[in-house]
DNA sequence: TTTTGTTGATTGATCAGTCAATCAAAAATA
DNA sequence: TATTTTTGATTGACTGATCAATCAACAAAA
């Protein structure tokens, strides 16, 4: 069995394992060991690749990052118009990839562990730029601004919302719900922000102070 | 020191050490020691009262619940439409003392908890009805069930989406930002969901199911 | 003297991380 | 080609630290 060459190959399985059983523990409060044993190696191997733990967490978490960007990425390329690649957006965050209740709860837990890592922080900011920015840069051919901005928070909020929501599995909303309550804000918000695109907008967004 | 009706002033005590150093600390792996460091007692006499750290973190979050359940009926009170009491609900959801970084890190800490503790998923489960269920009441006074219970989702997730967000800390929305947000939320979808208040709704709920 | 409140010390379990040793492929050398 | 050396892969056993939970004991009311 040991021959050269394990590396990439021990790294991926540990990352990949780490990840489902994070997801079915719901939390990574998991050890060293039940993360080899899944990946089918000691936990010594473990330390030996990644040093530590937090490493191995890091890295987990960066992959199911790059899996999402992966997927964005291919979903905007088949999209047109920017009311496309604004669905485009929308469907890839309810993929059924993404909306496990294991991959779910891998988020929750990062989510958690974000609090006290600063490097998983970085990584869940990350995250939450790529989403809105990516929303904005499509609103912002449909509206002005300002108005673009709002509604970009306002979706990225309501994804996430739907994601912790669907981690308590009472009442389970299902993807293609999920889908279609972000599509309504959208194009509600779009409705009203731009009743006939030149002129006459309401604005919703009263700046009133904090009381 | 030592005297009788000690016991409910003790429960107290820990009850808020729990949430203050849960909320500082972000997560739920913080000791019985730090707990009742933080009570100013010893970490025997809080697993005296609570015979386990799990039962503490429970009647923690059930303080958290209960704090948020008496803030919510004060507000309802105060509200005379049924449209000043969607306001009201969605003004306590982001009311300053539950919008704390602190606060904030303690129910995410919980909702994490929750993948594993049946308890705490029960306790949130609740919280998750309740804010459903208040919104649900008022919005089915201003349109059909169908399109009511669609934006009673929709407005939850928003808000808790809203709450996770704030939780990363980068570009934080502010309390008046989350309100407007979930507001305009509301008033499109009210005005997309009944143009007319007899006739002619679009259905933006296509009951298409899950592939 | 009984009851209630309280704690320091201890126990037992769990885990991250380390280390020395083993094994087999690859490379170097004869 | 045959033999030796080196190197990467791998692990079991161990260590040190942490922590929940227990317990025996003590102090102050009742």
């Amino acid at each position: 069995m040991p021959k050269v060459g394990m590396e990439p190959v021990r790294r991926k399985a540990l990352v990949d394992a780490a990840l489902r059983v994070i997801g079915d523990h719901g939390s990574l409060a998991v050890t060293m060991s039940d993360i080899a044993r899944q990946a089918g190696v000691s936990a010594a191997l473990a330390h030996h690749y990644f040093g530590s733990k937090e490493q191995l967490l890091i890295e987990t978490i960066r992959s199911l990052l790059r899996q999402l960007r992966r997927d964005t990425v291919a979903a905007l390329k088949e999209a047109r118009t920017p009311r496309e690649r604004l669905s485009a957006i929308i469907r890839v965050s309810f993929h059924a990839d993404q909306f496990t209740p294991e991959t779910i709860a891998a988020w929750l837990a990062f989510y958690a562990e974000a609090q006290r890592s600063e490097e998983t922080r970085r990584f869940l900011v990350i995250y939450a730029r790529r989403l809105r920015s990516n929303l904005l840069a499509d609103l912002k051919a449909l509206l002005p601004a300002d108005a673009a901005e709002r509604i970009a928070e306002g979706a990225a909020a309501m994804i996430d919302g739907l994601y912790i929501r669907q981690s308590l599995k009472s009442a389970p909303i299902g993807i293609e719900a999920s889908i279609a309550l972000t599509e309504d804000y959208v194009n509600a918000l779009l409705a009203s922000a731009s009743p006939s695109p030149t002129r006459g907008r309401k604005n919703h967004f009263a700046p009133s102070k904090d009381k």
